[in-house]
DNA sequence: TGAATGAGATATGTAAACGTATCATGATTT
DNA sequence: AAATCATGATACGTTTACATATCTCATTCA
């Protein structure tokens, strides 16, 4: 009964893309962002969801920013992040339950 | 001891004014969100740090979507949702520690 | 006038996000 | 081969986000 949200595993590769493309360790990246090895693991990994503080935090460490936009402007906002059409870069947004 | 983070006060704030715009009233927005009034309200007081998935289904409740993006591009997507210079509309970006 | 509504607030209990400590494993390096 | 190093994983204790229930206080409205 413990699903591991699909929506929390997607951002943990999020955020794992990110960490790697910034050459970081998990380490790093839980000290930069205040928080403990074994928890980065967790959200990394999609087993915990962190606070919304703790994942601006996390966020923050890897040079991303969390920012809430009006749905009708997250395919803009997403075109602007990935000028040549294919993607791979940032740009997180959640699926709906 | 409980200083009631800035960070949270504005993202409540942020929360309140999309509610508003939305003419829903807290209870509403809670429902939505699948949580409890005095929760959200916690949440839209600054009291409280919801976590990332409850902000997520707050933020998609009130018509808007949690992304995260490279800090570089903040100032880009920021300028994209107020065509018209002045704001007051949402787009969060929290201020450093 | 008084009933309903929206919001602030407090109390108690539970689930889960946190910390610290510790061990295992696979890859790299000396 | 031995020693790092990065990551996965587990255990236990603390803090806090959550639910539910209940009370108050304006405001609105029949």
């Amino acid at each position: 009964m413990n699903a591991i949200s699909e929506t929390l595993r997607e951002l943990g590769d999020l955020l794992r893309q990110a960490r790697l493309a910034a050459g970081l360790t998990q380490e790093q990246v839980a000290d930069l962002a205040g928080i403990s090895r074994p928890r980065y693991r967790d959200i990394e990994t999609g087993i915990a969801a962190a606070r919304a503080t703790t994942l601006m935090n996390v966020s923050r460490a890897l040079g991303l920013e969390m920012m809430l936009v009006p749905q009708a402007m997250v395919p803009a906002v997403r075109a602007l992040m990935r000028p040549r059409d294919d993607d791979d870069l940032p740009a997180f947004v959640s699926q709906p339950d």
